[in-house]
RNA sequence: GGGGGAAUGUCCCGAGCGGCAAAGGGGGCGGACUGUAAAUCCGCUGGCUACGCCUUCGCAGGUUCGAGUCCUGCUUCCCCCA
């Protein structure tokens, strides 16, 4: 158990205070590497959306604080291995996705590793790596004999990915099957290349990347470790990263700041304290300070955990501005010109304005969400279907169109 | 190759004697209570030019006043035997 072992490497420790680790599979022989001078490790990420999400951010993370203790991290973009599919955790088989969306994807996801880490030829600046690179050079029959001769269908078959298809009697189809080996590969190859031997990820990741620990002692290599992060959920159990309108992107275009700072702020109480570890920069005597608020003063709390998550990722104004908006919206009630606006000509009926907005998804929900009492113009609750937006509605040429009590936007003619 | 199952509201799971816009969950959204929290309670959750109309139960036909429900063919998936 993690707890029972104290770290004596500043990365290790680093990483257990902030809560960053699950499982380990060496804990003693990592501490005395990370102990013995500069390591390299490395986290690989699918192309299977054109941004991460904030799942995905917690292994960042853990890159970010290796890099900060003195080593050296390769993000690598799964290019390759995104072509084949990861089975885990997955009910069934993901539709492929062409070798275009793949590329799309990876370029797309790419530039927030630039928040998180620095690129650069110094000592430990950061690598960035394709596993396209060599996956996709392979020849078969060579790889049955180099590396597929290796991997025990025995073992395979207990592995949790693969056991959890079998069991609900779901299909599990070839090429998802190989999906380990490819990574456990990519581990081989990237302490072959670059001396890499830590490889960290989510705890779904485990068996992938104990796979690739073995393999490499198999072919000869140094000793690889494994290091996973716990799933991340709310205090309350449920998983983290979905809202509304899908998961909490971590491209500004798919998630703006604003949303991001809204997402983190409302963070429940019990999560406050983890959060600001795992998602914030903030040193842990600070953030004890901030933890130890009650009742209602806890919402400070929130709300820094909010700027600093949001200045991480989006930069220190946007964060700024996000901050500022939401308080003009929610502390004074008036209406910031930072909120979302959008252009509706005078006349609109309530109900399309709502659609246009993205409150309601058809005329029918918007109709259901005004009858209810959710909607309304300038502050004022409107009950009336057939409202019509007005020339005397608009306030220094915007209107001011709430849904329930978090969402906003301004609307200018 | 032979035999037996399955496909339901496009978020998911899942009931459904021939009268069904289709039970029940989960999730989501909204309301109340609060602190932009959690828990709890209530409402909504196919569409529309809306006391009515239109479109939905794998696909295509058929029987019937009427089909998610019965019949025929097809597709996909699963299980057993070979």
């Amino acid at each position: 158990m993690t707890s029972q072992f104290s770290p004596k490497s500043d990365f290790l420790r680093t990483l257990m205070d902030r809560g960053y680790i699950h499982q380990c599979s060496d804990f003693e022989g990592l501490d005395q590497k990370a102990r013995s001078g500069m390591l390299t490790a490395y986290v690989g990420y699918d192309c299977t959306a054109p941004s991460l999400h904030i799942g995905n951010l917690i292994s960042g993370m853990m890159l970010h604080w290796f890099q900060q203790t003195g080593h050296r991290p390769i993000t690598l973009m799964g290019g390759g291995t995104t072509r084949v599919g990861d089975p885990s955790g997955k009910d069934e088989t993901r539709k492929l996705l062409t070798v275009e969306q793949i590329e799309g994807n990876k370029n797309s996801i790419k530039g927030v590793f630039g928040k998180l880490l620095n690129y650069g030829p110094d000592g430990n600046g950061a690598i960035m790596v394709d596993n396209a690179e060599w996956l996709t050079k392979l020849n078969y029959i060579d790889m049955l004999r180099d590396i597929g001769r290796h991997f025990s269908i025995n073992r395979m078959l207990t592995m949790d990915s693969v056991k959890l298809r079998l069991e609900r009697e779901q299909e599990l189809s070839f090429i998802e099957f190989n999906y380990m080996i490819l990574q456990s590969y990519d581990f081989v190859e990237l302490a072959r290349n670059y001396n890499c031997s830590l490889q960290m990820g989510g705890s779904d990741q485990w068996g992938n990347i104990v796979n690739g620990v073995d393999l490499g002692r198999r072919m000869g290599t140094h000793q690889l470790y494994a290091l996973t992060t716990p799933l991340l959920t709310t205090a309350s159990g449920a998983k983290m990263g979905k809202t509304a309108s899908g998961a909490v992107w971590l491209n500004a275009d798919m998630f703006s700041p604003y949303d991001y700072w809204q997402f983190w702020r409302n963070t429940e109480d019990a999560d406050v304290s983890r959060f600001l570890k795992l998602f914030t920069l903030m040193p842990l005597d600070e953030i004890a300070r901030l933890s130890a608020l009650a009742g209602s003063e806890i919402n400070d709390a929130k709300k820094i955990l909010a700027t600093e998550a949001t200045a991480l990722l989006h930069g220190r104004a946007a964060a700024e501005e996000a901050a500022e908006t939401a308080r003009k919206t929610f502390e004074e009630g008036i209406a910031a010109e930072t909120l979302p606006s959008f252009n509706l000509p005078i006349g609109t009926g309530l109900l399309a304005a709502n659609v246009a907005v993205g409150f309601a998804s058809s005329n029918s929900n918007a109709r259901q969400l005004v009858e209810s009492g959710a909607v309304r113009i300038n502050d004022v609750v409107i009950t009336d279907t057939r409202r019509i937006l007005t020339a005397e509605d608009f306030r220094d040429g915007a209107i001011k169109l709430s849904m329930g009590k978090k969402k906003h936007v301004l609307i200018k003619a």
